[in-house]
DNA sequence: AATATTTATCGTAATATTGCAATATTAAAA
DNA sequence: TTTTAATATTGCAATATTACGATAAATATT
């Protein structure tokens, strides 16, 4: 027990868990939103900009990489973080067909 | 150490992270969409419907519940669980509003 | 080559999550 | 009122996550 029993759901399940719960920690939210303000994707400013040490962004850009939220790019010393327009895009229309299928349904219990 | 240090990021990224969070298990994924396609929303059929003992699927039950996600009514014996629409809609208009400006970026690097 | 800068990794402590058996609670049915 | 059915809660073990100091690795600069 413990662990999360990922071979017991389907792949489409699991694949969009896996996006979701990347996001679901308001430091990886506050990345994604700083990755979409900023004109260039050249960051090692992320860290300046989070109230968290070095170790600990470099461990949620890595969560949020292996994720496929994010990819990144060696620029010389640094290296370059941006967002995975593929992956947004799956959530949008995941979200985007549940609210449709929501107004169909017309829920009249609760 | 260990615990998110919530305080540090705004409320809307704190919001957002716990909505994401609670469908970031395949489970709590696969409840949602159980909902979403059932006609009724009286559901106590979510435990046979799922591969998980009774009181986990309840749990799961619970922190979608507390994220806002579902709402119960209790319907005599049964309880009647279905999503919460406005939750959706937050979700589906985030990651919407995530895909314009991405579009709108351009990004040329990554 | 020596030093500085940037990012990653390791090790570890604190806490949270996942899952279930056992049990409690609640309301319907007999 | 006893029994049955549906759901919740408790307690606990296994595992995962969060956070950070210390340190490593890689490239730039001097």
């Amino acid at each position: 027990m413990g662990a999360t029993k990922t071979n017991y759901f389907s792949e489409k399940q699991n694949s969009l868990a896996v996006l979701l719960k990347a996001l679901g920690h308001p430091a990886r939210v506050a990345i994604i939103e700083y990755l979409l303000k900023t004109k260039t994707c050249i960051c090692g400013d992320i860290v300046n900009e989070l109230p968290l040490a070095q170790p600990t962004v470099s461990q949620h850009l890595k969560e949020l990489k292996n994720a496929g939220l994010i990819n990144g790019n060696i620029e010389g010393n640094a290296i370059c973080y941006c967002i995975d327009e593929k992956a947004i895009e799956k959530l949008q229309e995941y979200f985007a067909c549940i609210s449709i299928k929501l107004t169909e349904k017309k829920l009249d219990c609760c």
